[in-house]
DNA sequence: TATGAATGAGCCTTCATTCAT
DNA sequence: TATGAATGAAGGCTCATTCAT
């Protein structure tokens, strides 16, 4: 009888909320607009979701699970580890330039105390197949003996730098300029 | 005749803005906080800065310069390239680990929309010693034939990337650490 | 489906921002003492008005107009001039001191540059009506052939001047005190 | 020894303040500006007047005082009763369209309750010798026999009216425009 | 006496949230 | 469930007044 929730409505104020929390910061962000971007009225936000700190919760999860897809495209856990490393650096590296306000949301957020333990938790495992995936590498001396998270920050970091200084703009990378980046982030983890 | 300006007080202002501006954003941010933290009256934030706004933008000046002094360093325009080079990362990299609130703030205001034509200016030019250098590298064949500002963003994005997953943390890397992580830097750009 | 505005909130918010303004000023006025004694909450007043330049503009027009209706009341143009005139000075001076606090306001603001574009106009048109009638009655002879804004200065002025003598009095003049008066007016503009 | 209070100071501030307190009310005057304006620091306002509400009491019986200065001016009690009156009459005139500041200021707050005891026996006492006119003029039946107060407000209202229209703008009115009016205020109150 | 930095109460306005419809 | 008017707490900023110099 009654009307049920409408998911299309959720993705809606999602896009809304992503449009201008990256701009505003959480504070900024004005929950009337949201709504009216989203082409709803502004009490209707509080039949989808707890409040402002949920909303924002509710989008990272979404987000952040969005990404991990991203990444995880493709993989093949048969295939050799040379190969499954440059498949997820580069699905890492196109998702950063090619959805790059989501990835900065995701940054902003990730460590921020605004995150609920559902968050936080998904955020943890997040890391965990690519910190497997270095740790069978490093046992086949395919890549340097050092902390598999160090290693990981300098194979994202370029990424994410170059992401962050494209912040806005129009990015179109070749396949080749992605595969000369995928030779300096492998330049610095692989076994010398 | 009056009572004098005190500077010491700009100093408590700007220690009290940058502790909070992180965990609260820029909208989140409490005059009245900062100015309490600072040990003044409301008011007397007024009589330093313009506003809220103001009080940032100096901030922001303030801790990027010296972000750029302590990058620089014991530079030695004369010294090997690779010297240079190696100076320079280590020093951001020290740097973005000792002082990653500072770094963080820098990082989260540097393509905001809130910096003024002043700040911005700065920001265009820190990265010209930087891009000089590497050109000066590439000339000499040490390191890749790609873009500057490509390599750049590989080089500091691992040390960002620690700097960021460390945010709160306390690090305590060691001298040894430093080199290896200088290695990987290096391996990312140098000519193979 | 929601609540709907409430005409009534307008009213209500017009007579105490009226009962304040001219004992504070505009500057003095405080819109949480206005909102209180219309009974509404603070944040309310910004549904109905767009801030408190708002509220004093809309409220200059509202009585505004209402003095321009009690002006006009009973007004026949096709009646002998001497008759419309004595018609409008007798509606303007009942006006003035039957509601001194409304004709009080009306003049505060009427040169003040608070006022918006609206309602510049609305005074500017306010005069129309009472020139276009002397005008007419200098041509016929039957006032001095002085300028009409002169004359009506004299007509109005010992009216104001009662009005603003008497503001914070019960006045209670009779039909014959206003006769009284209107003979001094006359005197002053017939043709002698 | 110590230096004394200076005068000019004092009239400096006069200035400052009238200038400022009609446009922008009693509750928009700021002390600080007035200072500023007068060339003197903000607190040494306070050396020479309470605060701001002695400032604008102050202000109000220097300026009354004037104004009734310039009233009397070559003021006859042994001239003819006609010529005592048109010679007010016009001093008063004179005064409302030359100092239309003042006389603006005088106006605004005569009966505001700002005023302390002092400035409100000041202006009490300032109707007296010209309702003492009027009663020997009615008693000589010179005057129609109506209340001096009310014959009063139709004598200065049209001055009053006049200088109130013409606030801000240049006026310059010939001999022979001044004597024009003064029939129209004679009209008034003539017996016939 | 003069200065102007410092104080902090106070006010306009905003906006997350509630609730009558 | 949807709407949007209503609420009122909270925050940036101002400014009369004080006071150290």
């Amino acid at each position: 009888m009654a009307r049920v929730k409408d998911p299309a409505k959720i993705d809606r104020l999602f896009e809304a909320a992503l449009r201008h929390v990256l701009e505003t910061g959480y504070a900024g962000l004005k929950m009337a607009e949201v709504a009216r971007e989203a082409g709803v009225a502004t009490g209707t936000i509080y039949t989808y979701f707890g409040g402002k700190a949920d909303l924002i919760n509710q989008l990272y999860r979404h987000l952040k699970q969005q990404k991990m897809e991203a990444i995880m495209q493709e993989h093949d856990p048969e295939a050799p580890l040379t190969q499954q490393i440059k498949l997820l650096w580069t699905n890492y590296f196109r998702d950063a330039l090619g959805a790059p306000v989501r990835n900065h949301f995701i940054r902003q957020y990730e460590y921020s105390d605004l995150l609920d333990e559902e968050s936080r938790k998904l955020h943890k495992n997040s890391y965990k197949p690519v910190y497997a995936l270095l740790e069978k590498a490093k046992r086949a001396g395919l890549i340097r003996q050092l902390p598999v998270d160090t290693m990981t920050a300098f194979l994202i970091g370029g990424a994410n730098e170059i992401a962050h200084q494209g912040f806005g703009q129009q990015i179109d990378l070749q396949e080749q300029d992605i595969e000369r980046c995928y030779q300096l982030a492998w330049g610095a983890i692989k076994q010398v």
